[in-house]
DNA sequence: GAACCGTGGCT
DNA sequence: TAGCCAAGGTT
């Protein structure tokens, strides 16, 4: 997001501002008792502008209080393990996040003795701590007195000043950073921060807003000068999603699955999952189950069993996973220096995993204890697709 | 600047 | 159903 700007520029009085005041006032009476604000302190503050990022409150708040829960100091992250760390974020999504967090959390421990930076400028140097982030927690945490600027706050000041500019692109959120930071109390630097938010998310909504609730609703040039003021932030439409198709393959030994890490960086990076890929154009699902499972792990498998189709949603493509089961030929695997476990459906549950292999662990349990699959979406469409 | 990076609620 | 959208950062 914009870079945080300080406040001080006109040199007027910010606090004075009757529109600020009102604003603020809002915010005294319709603050919400979200977990991170209870007891705010500033690595509780951190994690949960971390799991905010890209997530809404309602979604972020169940894995937030797991999360502290389990690591309530910075001390306690970085202490713990990698893998359980990125456990703890399982479901989250955008699992950098988990890593970046405890890198930095490793690095105020081992640095700075536990003690985070109080400034933005130097928050912003941690793995994970971008402009927002550092600015979120200078201002909510130590009063700095710098805007921090996200998805609502921009949506709110596109609509007070009219902003007709792409809010994507570096120019608009400057000038909108600079709109703001030349209104921003500087003894109130958080609680205007955090309005901002809480206006966005529940007043100055992205569809439907309801104006009639604002605090600043007077001054809002969009609502005087437009029929509909959510047209505003105007955005350019986004690129297609490519979809792919994909086949995996819960290989059987003894009763326990084959599963593989994936790369420490990347798409779901560190998580575990069955061996599969995409499928090559032309290609037959069960076909390139076993060629993606030989190119993988090096075993071939015998018969392989349809177990239906686990469709999944990425942030820039679409998938359709072809999930197959089969038992184990001989030999050990050979993973190209990837990690691999023989684990039970306990054990595998006890790993990080993505969501499309919790989907696909769902239904190879759901097929072994009742020897069925869930309507509609069975072995028939596997078999179709093949 | 632009591509990459999850997930799920809502409409 | 299919698209929109989110307390963004990294490369």
């Amino acid at each position: 997001m914009s870079a945080p700007r300080r406040t001080g520029r006109s040199g007027a009085p910010a606090r004075a501002d009757p529109r600020v005041r009102r604003l603020l006032a809002w915010f005294d009476r319709h603050r919400r008792p979200l977990p991170w604000r209870l007891r705010p302190t500033p690595y509780r503050v951190w994690v949960a502008e971390v799991m905010l990022q890209q997530t809404r409150v309602a979604q972020a708040d169940p894995f937030y209080r797991r999360f502290v829960r389990r690591f309530p100091t910075v001390h306690a992250l970085a202490r713990a393990p990698a893998p359980e760390v990125l456990k703890a974020w399982e479901g989250a999504g955008y699992y950098a996040r988990a890593r970046h967090l405890h890198r930095a959390a490793r690095e105020v421990v081992a640095r700075r003795a536990g003690a985070l930076p109080r400034t933005a400028r130097e928050l912003a140097r941690l793995p994970g701590v971008g402009p927002y982030i550092a600015a979120a927690v200078a201002s909510l945490a130590f009063g700095e007195p710098v805007v921090a600027l996200e998805a609502n706050g921009l949506r709110v000041a596109a609509r007070w000043t009219a902003e007709r500019g792409d809010v994507r692109r570096a120019p608009v959120r400057r000038r909108l950073a600079r709109w703001l930071a030349d209104r921003l109390p500087p003894d109130r630097a958080g609680p205007f921060n955090e309005a901002l938010m809480e206006l966005g998310e529940t007043v100055c909504r992205p569809r439907a807003p309801r104006c009639g609730a604002c605090p600043v609703a007077a001054w809002c040039r969009a609502r005087r000068t437009l029929p509909d003021p959510s047209v505003l932030p105007y955005r350019r439409p986004p690129r297609d999603k490519p979809r792919v198709e994909a086949s995996v393959v819960a290989l059987r030994r003894g009763g326990r699955w084959l599963v593989v890490r994936r790369p420490e960086t990347g798409l779901l990076g560190g998580l575990w999952e069955f061996p599969g890929g995409k499928i090559e154009p032309g290609e037959r699902p069960e076909a390139a189950a076993r060629r993606e499972l030989r190119e993988e792990t090096g075993l071939a498998a015998g018969p392989l069993e349809p177990r239906g189709v686990v469709p999944h949603e990425y942030s820039h493509f679409s998938v359709r996973l072809h999930l197959f089961a089969g038992r184990a030929g001989p030999g050990r695997p050979r993973t190209a220096g990837r990690p691999y476990r023989w684990a039970s459906p306990a054990e595998v549950r006890r790993l990080p995993l993505p969501r499309a292999t919790v989907k696909a662990l769902d239904r190879l349990v759901r097929w072994r204890s009742r020897g069925t699959a869930s309507p509609g979406s069975g072995s028939r469409r596997g078999r179709t697709a093949a």
